[in-house]
DNA sequence: TGAGATAAGTTTAGGCATCAAACTTATTGG
DNA sequence: CCAATAAGTTTGATGCCTAAACTTATCTCA
């Protein structure tokens, strides 16, 4: 009961920040008794706190405002990159703390080896005398959350990894370790910092392409965490083979690798800046892309009906050139598309979502159930 | 609170028939006492009985059997179809307790003269006198299921039928009235009386092919209950003409009309002793519907990493020719298929399914919830 | 400037569902 | 026929919520 409450409440302060205990009675149904006791409570636990009363426009007294503490628990994200290992702290708010990157060619290094930089990573952040209040950690590769196990990494070439188990085993840190893909966390911090869609696809092109579908504002994992995995869509029945055995897949039509491959230039930098002089070979070989992307897409947003195409990591720096054809695609593919046309925007987040997913990640268990943390805090 | 717990008891009994109050305790961790009266207001207002004490191994006092209530509330299926309208009257463990089918043209009709009918129906079923809990409407178009509006049925030539606000008019019932769609009720009536599979596509070729899509044992609606409509999924890009608007949509390319007409029969009727006779014409008729199903699917099937295919409505009776080039298309297009081969089985409820979701649905939605319905019985 | 009006937030008394533990009832087996 | 065992009920305590009265703070108007 309380445990459905607190969550009730946060929830309401989080959605509206600066509310006062009045106005979160009003919008949760709960009495201002209710509120008042709960509130209490977790400013009690370091969760909420009291602002200024707020200029109010006729007479009566001014309610106090209430705000998700930035001092509270934060939660500390770490990314997995096939190149990089990122870290972000961030308060409850979301508003990130301290960041880090990091160089790591983790494709030739065992597991062992990364996790233990992932290790040190986390010391660091440590370090920083924030409360840690989770852990999240972003793996491109295919997550069973509920063990934190990292099943198969195609492009880090690991299988069944106990992620959580090592980190748990190589950080003193007790708290929950949260482990999830990629894509996935950055489709979530899109939901949480994007632009206020709660339903889209999120794409988001790396060495691999990953999607994270969210409907409903809510993560869609299909039935083995495997769902929305559209890498490895087969677009083109007669493509080129792909390393996972099939043909034609998405990813190695319109990936990162192929897109550097087909402009002729060494890498995403000077794709860009290509792209950006209008050189013609670059163009073609993003417009292609966009092209088998949209073929891919297409087959998500008929079967989901979902409004919004999002472009994350390197994707949503092309965007300008993607848009386009992408555009044209699903017009031409997407059954209800004359009469609500999909709309395609860039992440705001970029390379940046899949950290910030799992700092979030790590923050939102607690604001999605506050009570534990509360009842362990004032314990 | 006991809202919930009612809910969680009420399963519990559903799950388990004929458990005892110390199981139904032990199962979901309430206490004896809790279960008690929780399970006394439920016998009282009528959702559950007390069967024979049940024997047992060793010492102790016997526990009392508890069931659902075979004279509880019962559920009101009603399907409109293209040319009939059929009627189910099922009680709240699923069992059939009536049923009634009339033919009825209802592309000729309005929606006012075939809601007429609905209600004639109805009224015909209530003279059953057993209480009804509630009334599910089938209906095979889109739907606004919060709001019981029908938004486009394409077969019916309706548009913007607000199907519940209408029957409530017609018949005094005072009950609450879901209205669905007639692919995802089936897809539903699957999930509660088939094999037990919790993650499945549901496709019913009648007059259009419909798909409900199972998830977690959750019916998955999609953003604006659009979700899975899989009939005018593009599969044939360069395909003929849909009066949709589109070109080479699946339910032109492999729906009961273009069977029928391929294999230059009257009807179904007439395809399945064609078939059973070895006919050339109609075996090539159903392969080449078989394969186009298999496109579609095969993009759900990879978006949502689902393991099984259910085929309803006609296609459950054209299963043993509609299987093998079918799996042979999942086969191959399916990503993870040589791992874990995508699953064909026919629907155990044919075309009966929609009606039969619709009166579950009916009941369901007391079970899922009986709080309020035993509140209103014992006021 | 002060009384009245208005609204935020707190206190208090009461209700209701759950739980733990004791108790009653039913059954088996020596 | 009595000990052991388990189902189900009764009882008293606890915790959380609510309603309603109360306190505090602020504005407005005379």
């Amino acid at each position: 009961m309380r445990r459905h409450n607190s969550a009730l409440v946060l929830d309401a302060i989080a959605a509206g920040p600066g509310s006062s205990r009045a106005a979160v009675a009003a919008r949760t149904g709960l009495t201002k008794a209710t509120v008042s006791s709960l509130v209490d409570r977790m400013i009690g636990a370091g969760l909420v706190v009291e602002g200024e009363a707020q200029a109010r426009p006729g007479p009566g007294r001014r309610g106090t405002a209430l705000h998700l503490s930035p001092s509270g628990p934060h939660g500390l994200g770490v990314e997995i990159g096939v190149d990089y290992i990122a870290t972000c702290l961030v308060d409850l708010t979301g508003r990130v703390r301290k960041r880090w990157l990091r160089p790591s060619d983790n494709r030739a290094s065992s597991p062992g080896r990364v996790l233990a930089k992932v290790a040190t990573a986390v010391r660091t952040a440590v370090r920083e005398e924030v409360p840690i209040g989770g852990l999240g950690v972003a793996v491109p590769g295919l997550v069973e959350s509920a063990s934190g196990t990292l099943r198969v990494a195609p492009n880090l070439g690991w299988r069944e990894v106990d992620v959580r188990g090592e980190l748990d085993r190589r950080i003193g840190l007790d708290v929950p370790v949260l482990v999830g893909n990629e894509a996935n966390l950055a489709a979530l911090a899109e939901l949480w910092h994007g632009d206020g869609a709660a339903d889209f696809v999120h794409v988001s092109g790396e060495i691999g392409i990953g999607a994270g579908i969210v409907v409903d504002a809510q993560l869609f994992e299909g039935v083995s965490g495997f769902g929305g995995e559209i890498g490895h869509l087969p677009v083109d029945p007669r493509g080129p083979r792909c390393p996972c055995g099939s043909r034609g897949c998405l990813e190695r039509l319109a990936g990162q690798d192929e897109m550097v491959r087909a402009a002729g230039v060494s890498g995403p930098e000077e794709l860009l800046t290509r792209l950006a002089a209008g050189d013609r070979t670059a163009l073609m070989a993003v417009r292609s892309a966009a092209k088998w992307l949209g073929v891919a897409l297409s087959a998500a947003v008929n079967l989901l009906d979902l409004p919004t195409v999002v472009l994350g990591g390197t994707y949503a720096r092309l965007e300008p050139w993607l848009r386009e054809p992408l555009e044209a695609e699903l017009a031409n593919r997407v059954m209800s598309a004359e009469w609500a046309p999909v709309r395609v925007v860039a992440s705001s987040l970029g390379a940046e979502a899949a950290v910030r997913g799992a700092a979030g990640g790590a923050v939102r268990a607690i604001l999605a159930d506050p009570d534990p943390y509360v009842a362990s805090v004032l314990a």
